[in-house]
DNA sequence: TTTTTTCGACTACCACGGTAGTTTTCGCCG
DNA sequence: CGGCGAAAACTACCGTGGTAGTCGAAAAAA
């Protein structure tokens, strides 16, 4: 029984849903329709599969299905990356960003942001405290 | 007709070939054993499918084939992290690294190495030149 | 009330990662 | 030369992402 690992279909309708809180299999049918041509019937049984998951949870009104998100964003990104992290980089996230900078994806400036943020990071771990 | 995607154990095989540069099946199947505890057939056939998929290159030596890996690693990390970061992060990778520090897996001391690892490629970068 | 539209439910496929058993091949040793 | 043993080849199976058609029920329209 390996990790579910959700693909690009599963990622797209959770973040239509992440926006909306609420959406129709017809609403993310429409949201996706401009980068994917997919049909309508698509949306639907991706759905429900993923409820089956319980990646999304349906509620009823009236003859329609309401769909929303039932993992947060943050959850999945977290789970993604750290995914990523432990399969190429040995679980050392300091070497995945070591990986961007050699293949030149960060620049000076990128870093000297990052190290900003740090410190913003730091302050507010300190006032939650 | 979408990417591959390779898995865990094609990975795991991946990382065998990069540090052996040639291994039989009963090398893998050996390397491999510790960690997963998987017959040497899952093996073969993981390695032919591979070989279908020109991941790896097979070289007849008798009646032993003996593999070689035919993406460098590099490559296929770029490749990884790529399509994470347009998954997740709409193609930029310094949300990527600004998640890693909002979940708190990078500290200060780890954002100033980095920053002495871009100085230093760029450095490397203009030697070249 | 009858017809048409709209949804969801069910079913069916395909590709592919992962896992392994069965069969065939082939070189080597006695 | 014949049989043994190891390696490769073939086959099979499951789960799951992705894609979509069909069908039935229910609501809306005529």
């Amino acid at each position: 029984m390996a990790r579910p690992r959700l693909g690009d279909l599963q990622l797209a309708i959770l973040e239509v849903l992440w926006e909306r809180a609420e959406a129709t299999v017809a609403d993310v049918h429409e949201s996706l329709l401009v980068d994917r041509g997919l049909a309508t019937t698509t949306i639907a049984t991706m759905l429900r599969k993923m409820e089956e998951r319980h990646l999304v949870a349906q509620r009823r009104d009236g003859r329609v299905l309401i769909y929303r998100a039932r993992v947060e964003r943050d959850a999945v990104h977290r789970s993604l990356v750290g995914d990523l992290v432990a399969r190429l980089f040995d679980g050392d996230p300091k070497a995945l960003v070591h990986h961007l900078i050699d293949e030149g994806d960060l620049d000076a400036a990128a870093i000297d942001e990052l190290r900003r943020r740090v410190q913003k990071r730091r302050k507010e771990a300190s006032d939650v405290r």
